[in-house]
DNA sequence: CTATTAAACGAAAAGTTTTCGGTTAACTAG
DNA sequence: CTAGTTAACCGAAAACTTTTCGTTTAATAG
């Protein structure tokens, strides 16, 4: 086959099937990838620069796909909370993604501007501007771990004895997805809560 | 070579010198790892099942180096604190080999004791029985986070607009190892407030 | 003392990623 | 409307990695 009327492949394309192998559960690799797009092997190549091509082609991609615009006039919990939330989708939406990403860094253009508006919500909030970036980074971090703790099998905790306090527990904590978006929704409840005690 | 008088190798070896490759940002190639070990490529075979087996044998070694006794008769803050601290250590000691054990569990045996510890310990704090669990998945998750957080370049934010609110604010920001312990620490300490403020 | 198992090795096999040479379509000048 | 250049594809070979296999010899058990 010879060069065809319109491209099989973009570096976008080859990025977002590769999103799907990765979320899908499967390790990123070149062969299956190729057949994913119905492309030859070597195809690829012509478009990112081998598998860490491929990798910096994803993470442009879901920069792109996650903007954020806070409300104007809103209060500052409001856009600050919408703001984290836009990260969690990001990160917890492909966790399996962002481990390829980690050492890559996507902050950048997109992303920088998500940021920004944190930084201003949390400037508005009264919070010393000493303080403002290490409370971003906090947030940014609880996020982050709180996304890779999907990764995590269904049930975390399996203590051998059944008598422990935390079986107890256990018996009447949900598992799965559920379980995970608890853990983040109480998390930020917690670290919100911890702010505001700062801020007073 | 045949068989030596004493053995060269054994899985805690293996799991050593895989640890060190991959805290020193060396990817988990079994070719290096034997010639770090200073034994031929197919002998680590004998010891381990394969690259699944080294990164099994890793988890081992380091749930069994990083074990925590809550000091009796401590009040409820501090035993918490040292707890979450263990795993902060275990955590941000190592990341890159997170990296691979996320998939894997590492709750068992001595880590599992390290949560269980720590649920006594917000049991006492007078915390709600039902929202103990999650509140310490979000104390891990936080701490995960964090680790993970040391592996994004010294500079992360970087702002093209040298005006920007983010610009003067950077300016007087640490970086490096000192960002890292810093945004553990705060978030912590926000966390903390966070939970005091559920209870009262 | 002999049989079995353990620990090592080298070489071959299997699996992945990357490069290269060849083919034809599209684009660009003149 | 060519002719030359570039773009997009393919198949095959090369380069790397991981895993398996057959062989050698030391330790150990009966």
């Amino acid at each position: 086959m010879a060069r065809p009327v319109s491209p099989l492949l973009s570096p976008e394309k080859i990025a977002s099937a590769a999103i799907e192998m990765v979320d899908a559960g499967h390790e990123l690799k070149i062969q299956p990838l190729a057949k994913k797009l119905g492309v030859s092997l070597s195809s690829l190549y012509h478009h990112v620069d081998g598998r860490e091509g491929i990798i910096q082609a994803m993470r442009e991609v879901l920069s792109r796909q996650y903007e954020f615009n806070p409300s104007i006039g809103e209060a500052w919990r409001d856009s600050l909370r919408e703001g984290v939330n836009a990260l969690w989708r990001l990160y917890s939406d492909h966790p399996r993604v962002m481990i390829h990403l980690l050492g890559v860094t996507i902050h950048e253009s997109d992303t920088m501007r998500l940021y920004e508006s944190l930084v201003e919500c949390l400037q508005k909030s009264g919070l010393p501007d000493s303080e403002v970036l290490t409370t971003l980074e906090v947030l940014d971090a609880f996020a982050f771990g709180a996304a890779l703790d999907a990764l995590s099998p269904t049930t975390i905790f399996a203590p051998k004895d059944a008598g422990s306090p935390m079986s107890e527990l256990l018996r009447q904590h949900p598992s799965g997805r559920e379980r995970n978006e608890l853990l983040y929704k109480r998390g930020l409840d917690i670290i919100f809560a911890g702010i505001e005690s700062r801020i007073g």
